[in-house]
DNA sequence: ACTAAATCTGACCTTTGGTCAATAATTGAC
DNA sequence: GTCAATTATTGACCAAAGGTCAGATTTAGT
């Protein structure tokens, strides 16, 4: 039992290690950069060995998408500890949904290429429903914060529309900029002088638009903002404000 | 002279062969079936033939995401002849927008891929420099109609947001959620039963959160959906309506 | 008819995803 | 402690596909 409980967690850790070795390649160097050759070579293992763990290139992907998602829906889980009114509490979500779109802004390319359909074809339906179960651990985590507004009375979702679809709109919008701005260069040219200022924008006016309580100008968002950066993401402050000052700098170039 | 435009005109025809060749092997079997060597097949031409005319595999995706955005932007072009205020051209824009993304679903594949890095950085400046034309050609036009909205008194802005950067909203939504419900079968599953509605429905709470009138309440624009949809698009209506049928039908599978 | 320029060709090279028979390591029964 | 059975690992090998280019072919002009 010792030793197979020894072997199954090497295995494990094996696992990881691919993952690790694989994310740096598709983020910095693109995904055609993604080889198993390479792959196994930084493993210090055979290639067979690779695909042992993961049957083909693309599974490579769709785990690290897992990872991606599971990283973010923590980010979301410790917004929403924040306490006070529903978009109040749904504030405290798009600030965890931005944080970790300018900490990570690599996890798009990951979640960008696992929806390519030539890649996700290839992927085994048992991790296909990994990254279903995660998509549902997420999403059900902001419909339920839209499902407490309209159990409040701060929401009244118009007719046709579930606290789901409401969802769906808000990452539309988040994946949507946020990939946009991560790979189109041209941005700054169309007139977009700033991105992640822009998405917070529509955000909050969006939400104004389906009369959710409190309006923007029934409340400081931007100091509710600023709370929740302070009360649960004090460790990434100051880093996020590095980058926002880095980011300013690119825009102004 | 005569001997010098013949050749140039077959060039170009061929150019438009490969394009025309290339797209459904994208569409139907996914980039990896982007096959050179297939397309030299089908063109009947050899493989340096083709690779005189685009110097990489990349390249030819480019050229394709050109082209749809091109038909895109003819398509908007189309809906902005319609009369009316500022937020009914807009409306108008969107009944082209949400036209485009159901009778030509597949066209979101191409947008996607493009803007994969790994693909991208394979690409010649020049062709950039055609996308970023067209991307600005097409985002020109929609921003028009937020300046005239802006010039007429309809909309204010609020501060730090301008008119492309509005635009950027509708775009990122748009693209962001017609992405997703391209390539994301999970979406019924999570919940979202209609996706296209939920846009509309999105679209139209956010313009009245920025509050751009006529409001919503204040303007049946359905009937004007409806109104540019007969005036402009009479020949994808009935397309448009089979379409809907279809895809209430698979969203209820 | 002839030559020079432009065009086209497909054999060839390289890279890389993926396979699998052979080999090595581990385990557990005795 | 030994040994057979099972499991894990290996890396030579294959096939597919992107890309190249020296030579063949066609065209244009005289």
């Amino acid at each position: 039992m010792v030793n197979i409980g020894r072997k199954e967690r090497e295995y494990l850790e094996r696992e990881q290690r691919i993952l690790e070795i694989a994310r740096p390649m598709v983020v910095r160097e693109g995904y055609h950069a993604l080889n198993m050759n390479r792959i196994a070579e930084e493993l210090e293992y055979s290639k067979g060995t690779v695909y042992n763990h993961f049957p083909c290139k693309e599974e490579i992907i769709l785990a690290l998408a897992i990872q991606t998602l599971e990283a973010r829906t923590s980010m979301f889980q410790r917004g929403a500890k924040f306490v006070g009114r529903s978009r109040e509490r749904m504030q405290a979500i798009g600030v965890a949904c931005e944080l970790f779109a300018r900490l990570h802004p690599e996890h798009f390319v990951v979640e960008q290429l696992v929806r390519i359909p030539s890649i996700w074809e290839k992927t085994s339906a048992r991790r296909q429903q990994l990254l279903y179960r995660a998509e549902t651990g997420c999403l059900t985590l902001v419909s339920g914060i839209v499902h407490e507004g309209v159990g409040a009375g701060d929401l009244v979702l118009p007719e046709g529309l579930n606290a789901e679809e409401l969802v769906f709109g808000l990452w539309s919008m988040t994946f949507g900029a946020y990939s946009m701005l991560a790979t189109n260069s041209n941005l700054p040219a169309l007139g977009v002088v700033n991105g992640y200022d822009a998405v917070r924008s529509h955000l909050r006016h969006m939400l104004d638009g389906y009369h959710w309580r409190p309006l923007d100008a029934e409340l400081d968002y931007d100091l509710v903002a600023h709370r929740v950066l302070e009360l649960h993401f004090a460790d990434e402050m100051a880093q996020a404000a590095q980058m926002a000052m880095a980011a300013n700098h690119t825009t102004v170039d």
